[in-house]
DNA sequence: ATCGTTACCGGGAACGATTGCGTAAATAAA
DNA sequence: TTTATTTACGCAATCGTTCCCGGTAACGAT
């Protein structure tokens, strides 16, 4: 079952000549004559020989490649900004790969793990909903390995960071409620300890305020695994339907919450616009065909991606340590569609 | 930045001992007394040693990693199959790495090249839709890589494969077209390149032949990408709407067909199932909140990635060369809704 | 006293590639 | 002719690990 491929040393016992010579006509070095070069190289292509990574990594300690780690490919937006990864690291003479914590901060770590003993040069991720103990990815950080954060971000590391304006899409969106007409909005989050649920919840906070509404405390739901059970969001969907003031519109505050709330509402039969309104960040390309078609707000993933890999080549091709790190903030794009298109009239009591 | 790992060499000049003891005492080798044996694992312990992967590979020649090319990591029914593998994979102490084609045959080349090169122990692959020569895959075969097939397999190549019962699929669900009182299909498939395009078309066929309907070669139209590209799956869909005899129903014979063939459908205003009924083959969880709820044909494809993942190991652990190769036939799973239900009462003229 | 075991450990060669250094031959300069 | 310089190549170390050989004690049996 083993595969042998072609070394170094093959050709070099065919040619008569040492390894090192044939390695340095293989780089083109200036001191091999061009008969030399010439012969090696034919040889080198009729067999086809291709330098062996593992040995190359082994001795330079560096791998061409970049890890990355995400919570599910699944998810488009995920997979979006993979695409936008791979579009530059193959540019570069980069390969990727891709690692899925599915949510689980032990997943989480044992991909990292994977990852740098692999000698990856450096890493893209966005962290796992359950992932609250950031020490791991500090050490790898402090020990030099080069990191990107993207989404999901972490405050305390200091490094490049690509994202949205998570703030301004969840006011933007808040905004659309309120000026269709919703009055009793609740916002269904992601776990308390993410970034973006942090940075959307305090858009949503500060519309709701700016338009002098009191969001009072229990107008928010969390679901600590990211909707990765959908029964978690049941629950908390059911905790905001049972809301002293009925709730009237639902802002979801991440892709899979987003058309997870839709499903669990068909299945209660509660009609969409007409029972209540829906908005949600996604990036599925499936919204517009959806019943109702949803609105959202949309991220630029593809484009995130290939920032991130850009600010991360640029860190592992650095001479010396970067000391100056920064966070792009990308727009994000709000998509009004059916889903909040608000039948009923105002109800008077609420204004 | 670089990113210094600890080594055996380490250990071994801290505790005043060779590397070949440390080596020995890691791997609990009877050759090494107890003492030298907690010596070692506790310094080790201590200063949070782990093997150097990349050695290892290079020493061992292999790397316990699987390496996993499919076309789209997007696609509902990869990601669910390389949740699949996964599951395995990581309870057997490998590891994986993911790579897309996109539908690209020269992408799917050097993807291959990157995983072997890496030294994966094995390959699960799903062929490209442009695939149509495959003596590159044939050639590592021949050299020894253990490869499993699913989804899109490679008839000339002898080796494990995974799939599901395809032309079953495609003659259920044009039979529940027929049944359902439409008259004039129509199938819009993948490139004629692909095993699943040649087995679902011949299901559908069989099953017009069956009730005595003379299919004609006219009313199939393929999608060379896949519908990578919308415009693609545009003009196949306009191609079948001008047939001389309007149809009156689509199979869509993949996940990209289904999904762009009702966008493109609901962007001309067609009404489904009104004035066109659709069925297709995916595995997107969002089917059943489309407008309307679509028809399809499920493909159990975590179970896929398991069996596909197993027999892998099995190829990969396997002392002397397999010569008696399986293939996995698992079945679909028809869903109907409301995309199939006819309308309009028969055209007599039709009957 | 000598031999055979057993228990324990180290040296060094791999794995595939790069590279600093040494050096022979060929050429140029003195 | 002698010395200096260039050209073109090989040797050997290196990366981290394993493992085939050794080797050296200690001990019991002869």
């Amino acid at each position: 079952m083993k595969f042998e491929a072609v070394t170094i040393k093959d050709i070099a016992k065919a040619l008569g000549l040492s390894t090192s010579t044939v390695s340095r006509a293989l780089r083109d070095s200036y001191e091999i004559s061009q008969e030399t070069k010439k012969l090696v190289l034919d040889y080198a292509a009729k067999i086809n020989y291709h330098p062996n990574p593992i040995a190359l990594s082994l001795k330079e300690r560096r791998s061409r490649t970049i890890g990355i780690v995400v919570s599910e490919i699944a998810n488009s937006f995920f997979s979006q900004v993979i695409n936008g990864i791979e579009s530059i690291a193959y540019n570069n003479g980069y390969n990727v790969i891709i690692a899925q914590s599915r949510e689980s901060f032990s997943r989480e770590m044992l991909n990292l793990q994977f990852l740098t003993s692999r000698s990856v040069d450096g890493l893209i991720i966005s962290v796992s909903t359950e992932t609250q103990d950031f020490s791991f990815l500090q050490e790898f950080h402090e020990r030099g390995l080069p990191i990107v954060f993207f989404d999901r971000i972490v405050d305390q590391i200091d490094t490049h960071k690509v994202i949205v304006d998570n703030y301004k899409g969840a006011y933007d969106a808040t905004m659309h409620l309120l000026d269709s007409g919703y009055r009793h909005l609740v916002a269904l989050a992601n776990s308390e300890s993410l970034s973006i649920t942090r940075e959307r919840l305090a858009g949503y906070q500060a519309a709701l305020k700016d338009r002098g509404i009191d969001s009072g405390g229990e107008r928010v739901r969390y679901c600590k695994h990211g909707g990765m059970i959908l029964s978690e969001v049941e629950d908390a969907l059911n905790g905001l339907l049972d809301e002293p003031v009925k709730p009237d519109a639902i802002l979801a505050l991440a892709d899979k919450l987003t058309t997870g709330c839709l499903r669990l509402l068909k299945q209660k039969k509660i009609d969409v616009p007409g029972d209540i309104g829906l908005i949600g960040f996604s990036n599925t390309d499936l919204t517009e065909l959806l019943e109702p078609p949803l609105s959202v707000i949309r991220q630029p993933a593809f484009e995130m991606g290939e920032i991130a890999t850009n600010l991360l080549l640029q860190l592992i091709e650095s001479k010396r340590p970067v000391t100056e790190f920064e966070t792009r903030v990308l727009s994000t794009e709000l998509l009004i569609r059916q889903s909040t298109r608000r039948i009923k009239s105002p109800d008077i009591v609420s204004l």
